[in-house]
RNA sequence: GGAGGAGUACCCAAGUCCGGCUGAAGGGAUCGGUCUUGAAAACCGACAGGCGGGUUAAACCGCGCGGGGGUUCGAAUCCCUCCUCCUCCGCCA
């Protein structure tokens, strides 16, 4: 949610930057008109209310000397009439004024380029070695099948496209993945690990700006008002919702661990082989409250935090500045990371690392205190994976792959893998 | 799922039956001060925060007793509804 000041007061400039987008923002042309409108009205039933405070006093001591009252009585009742029919406005007003507000996009930072879609992404930087296979490589479906450690076909049965058991040493190397990842980022990058819950309610999904655009994107639970969590941000971000947070706690990390669900309408034909696009995925996700100042050092830090453990696993990658039309709704700037996918032949997204300033924490309301005597303020908040779990076995199964079908395990893992070194 | 009970400011808590100088008593914690070599104790003082309107900034005004409606000239107090927590029963990993 944009803060409605600045909207207010620089609304065309505003209005140039989110056109960047790639974004519907048609209805950012109603909203200078029923700001004013919520303005006037509040006045005008403020003044009532004045009155009708007042003069309640002023029955409230004739009453108590036993004095006639009724004149007075007589005009506050309409006084009262026209406060109501004045709320009910100014309820409808403030409705569609915040359907408006939520249904508006972050501004991009200044730092985001300019551009219209994924092709306008800028690559910043490269880590790794492409690998040189001296065989035909193989699609990790391919390999993991082979191996018997994944299994698409029961998983159809079962559940339906989409899903996947993980068996063996497959399931086993998600879960070091998952223990990997969550020791690295609580032991050595500072974060607090949390289990959240996967189920998350409305008032969460639009908190973190899921809601209300994208509910077609989300699994809803019939009979709750309830969401299962697209990602761990969700659950994470709100964990401080409606809260005025100790600036002396700031920069407040977390590190979370939860299985993600996707129904992605819309995607259909996109990857449908392969872990790379699932409905339901692991993933370890990373989340900071910090304060306004230094959000952009604290977006390069977090990105470190996720590029490192590519790093650790000898992954290769790229780190792109994501354009103002594909940013997505409510970042204001991110970087996406991708890992070489070599039966691909190009990178993928593994990771997206987004500052959103303060957008989710109006929405959420999460604010903070300097000192004990300072104003209160929102916190910027920021995100990212650390790392898609499932897209890092695809990348590890198919960077990783040998000759004769096996898969090398990489040594940071090992430990977490019984010492065992290959996958055959 | 069934039956009860409860949500008041940072925490505890009075007030709710019987609506009106309670636009929220009291205590604790916290902050400031007196005293003290320093600290503790005691005593004095400050403590509704927040949001919205308004203003260059103030002043000022409105809203706040779990959330949202309603009744009334007037609601912490009466009515409806939803949420959360506690106790007991049932079911269950």
């Amino acid at each position: 949610m944009l803060d409605v000041k600045l909207l207010r007061a620089n609304f065309s400039e505003v209005k140039e930057k989110l056109n960047n987008r790639n974004e519907d923002i048609s209805d950012l042309d109603r909203f200078q008109e029923l700001d004013q409108k919520r303005r006037d009205t509040i006045q005008e039933v403020e003044e009532l209310k004045n009155k009708r405070n007042s003069v309640s006093q002023e029955i409230s001591v004739l009453k108590r000397e036993k004095k006639d009252a009724d004149a007075l009585i007589k005009e506050m009742k309409e006084v009262s009439t026209k406060v109501k029919s004045l709320d009910d406005i100014l309820r409808s007003v403030d409705e569609e004024l915040n359907q408006i507000l939520l249904s508006i996009p972050n501004i991009p930072h200044e730092s985001a380029p300019i551009g219209l879609d994924e092709e306008d992404n800028v690559e910043i930087r490269t880590w790794g070695n492409i690998p040189q296979f001296e065989f035909e490589e193989k699609p990790h479906w391919d390999i993991a099948t082979e191996l018997g450690i994944l299994d698409f076909e029961r998983a159809s049965k079962v559940t339906g496209s989409r899903f996947v058991f993980y068996k063996g040493q497959g399931a086993r190397l998600e879960r070091a993945l998952i223990n990997f990842m969550m020791d690295l980022h609580q032991d050595e990058n500072g974060y607090e690990e949390v289990l959240p819950p996967y189920m998350v309610n409305r008032v969460s999904m639009t908190g973190t700006g899921q809601l209300p655009k994208f509910e077609e994107d989300a699994f809803k639970i019939r009979e709750e008002d309830y969401f299962l969590i697209p990602t761990a941000e969700v659950p994470v971000t709100n964990l401080h919702r409606d809260e005025i947070m100790d600036g002396n706690e700031l920069p407040k990390a977390y590190t979370a661990y939860s299985a993600c669900f996707r129904s992605e309408a819309g995607s259909a034909g996109r990857d449908t082989r392969g872990l790379i696009r699932q409905h339901q995925f692991n993933k370890v996700e990373l989340v900071r409250f910090v304060k306004p100042e230094e959000s952009y050092d604290q977006l390069e830090l977090l990105t470190s935090h996720a590029e490192k453990v590519l790093q650790l696993l000898k992954l290769p990658y790229r780190v792109l500045n994501m354009c103002t039309g594909d940013l997505g709704f409510t970042a204001a700037k991110k970087y996406d990371i991708e890992v070489w996918i070599p039966s691909n032949n190009t990178y993928r997204e593994i990771s997206s690392c987004s500052n959103f300033e303060s957008f989710q924490a109006r929405r959420a309301n999460i604010r903070f205190k300097r000192d004990m005597k300072g104003k209160t303020e929102f916190v910027h908040t920021l995100n990212g994976s650390g790392l898609a779990i499932g897209r890092t076995v695809a990348a590890i199964l198919e960077n990783y792959q040998q000759a004769d079908g096996s898969v090398v395990i990489p040594e940071v893992l090992r430990p977490y893998m019984g010492g065992k070194e290959v996958i055959k």
